[in-house]
This record gives structure tokens, sequence and C-alpha cells, in this order.
DNA sequence: GTAATATCAAGAATTATTCTAATTAAAATC
DNA sequence: GATTTTAATTAGAATAATTCTTGATATTAC
């Protein structure tokens, strides 16, 4: 049922899979398009980078595309407060840092061996199945350059 | 600077510090509202609570106490997802537990003496400010009942 | 009591996102 | 390799939560 596509065209990345999903030329291209630049890009933001390689390109399949991409587990979607959403692929479990400075959102690695549940004491019998950890402050750039953002 | 305001007229809970603002007819509604069922509203289900206390109130107005509140640290804004924030007036630092087959949302306390931090492996010199957790799975009540929601 | 300021209300405006319907592309079958 | 079937793309309309605007109404300061 899983099996294995190869990209229908020259890209950067090597053959991924896609699960019961078509590795199409635009799902390739915003699949390229987040792991390019590893920053965490809005859809708008992506649909504005994958348009240079393909310029015929739609803002809804953009939306489909990023969709399509979470749910086959190829990237994340990040939420912070109610802005719009944002896209990355770092696979690993991760928090994500927000700096009110910049504006930038960092990945932030699980310590080893660290579990981000066991802090939280849910009650007997409470399945999780997804933990989405989002912190806000200010990145060690902005507090060493005198928070310029902001001041 | 910081005063206290009592409240204009009749009210389930007691006077609260409000910090700059004004305690008025409209803020002290929703927050009562907030503290009466301590589930996890939307700004409309809000609304919809306030308005049997006070039919003129204006969903905008809803909007703006709710901002006030949060504002002033007396209500909590929860987001999940994309999905419409929700307000809680749990103070203490907590997380919250989304059940994806009876829809509600949960509180969850931090353990005695445990960080919610400390599981993250944060740069030096990144200054936190706010964590917001948010846990998605099936809680205890839907998991005995064989999940009814969902299945 | 009057002036200054803050808040409220109603509805318009905004923004991110989703939906719809028609077209196009890809995979399966012949 | 041509045809059928199925899935994906596109453009634009629709939606939903939230914010903004403007004028009216309270509340505090003087």
């Amino acid at each position: 049922m899983v099996e294995k596509f190869k990209e229908p065209q020259d890209s950067q990345t090597a053959e991924v899979d896609f699960g019961d999903f078509r590795m199409t030329k635009q799902r390739r291209a915003v699949f390229d398009v987040l792991h390019a630049e590893r920053d965490h890009p809005t859809a708008s933001e992506v649909y504005i980078r994958a348009k240079e390689q393909m310029p015929s390109i739609s803002l809804a399949t953009v939306y489909n595309c990023l969709e399509t991409l979470t749910q086959a587990g190829l990237v994340k979607q990040v939420n912070v407060d109610r802005e719009a959403s944002r896209y990355c692929p770092n696979l690993k479990p991760h928090a994500h840092f927000f700096c009110s400075h910049c504006q930038e959102v960092y990945d932030v690695d699980l310590r080893p061996s660290a579990d981000a549940v066991e802090p939280w004491a849910l009650p007997e019998g409470s399945i999780v199945e997804h933990v989405e950890v989002a912190m806000k402050g200010c990145c060690p750039n902005c507090r060493g350059a005198g928070t310029k953002a902001n001041a």
C-alpha cells in the first residue's frame, strides 16, 4: 500500500516515500521549497518561492500540497497564536521558539532521553497522540544585539 | 498605577485586580461567564452565554473584553490548531489536552516541581517569556466508552 | 456640571483558508 | 501506444474568525 515514487523531474532532494499520494511536479516543488531554506515559511511565502521555479502554480495548489505533505507526514504544520500557519520539514520531535524581536521561528530539539509529556500531570488513561510546544521570547541573537527590532 | 475596582453591580465573583482597565459591566459579564463554567468556550460561545445576562452585549464587545482580560492577565487565550480561540480563567501554569473524540479541552497541571521548558535544548542565552503546550489525543472518558464520537 | 477620555455597538472590512466546478495530468488498462 | 479511469490543478467564489471604523454612550477628572 505504501510505495515509493521517484521524482518525475530533476530536483534537489532524493526520492521520498510519499505513501499513497502521487509525487506530482507541484508537490515536489513545494517540498523542495521547504527543504531549500529551512526557515518556517507561511503558505503565501511558499507560494512566492515556488512560483520562481514554477510560475503556473496557484496558491490553492500550494495549500493543497502543504496539506497532502502534512498528511503524508513529510512536513509539519506550525501554529503560533492565530497567525498564518507555517510549515517545516523537520521530522524529528521538536518544539518551536518564536522570537518576538526578529519574528523568526526556531526549531528546538528535545534533549536526549527527555520526554515532552513528562512534566504534565495527565489523568490516568489519557492517550497522547500529538504534542505541540510553542515558546515565545527573545533569541540569543536579538538579546546580544540589544533587542534592535523592538526597542 | 495598578488599582482595584469593585464590581459596579452584583456578580458571582469577588473583586478583581483589573490593572489599568476599568471594570465595566460588559467585562464583568464576560469574566463571570468564564468563571461560571470552567470549560473552554470560544468567543461566540461566550457571546451566547453573556447575552443571557446582558442581552444588549455585542459580539465585538465580547472580543474586546476577552482581549482586555487577556492583556490584564486575568484569562488565558488557548489556541488549538487553527480553530477558533478558546478562553480559560485558569491562571496557574498548565497545558491543554484536546480530546479528538469528545472535542473537549482539558486543563493539565504541571507536576509539582516540574519544568515545562526543561526537556528542550534551548540555545544559551534564550529568554523564554511564554510557553504554550497543547496535546491531542483521547481522554480517559472517551477511551472507556469505546471512542463513541469517532468510531 | 463640563471636559476629556475610555468603552461600547453595529456593521463593514480583512485575512487565512477552504470549497466548487471545470480543466489537466497521471496511472491503469486495453 | 491509445483509451479509460482516477486524482490533481486551477481560478475564483465562499467561509469563518477576527479586527477595524465610526458614532454613540459611559466614566473619570477637573
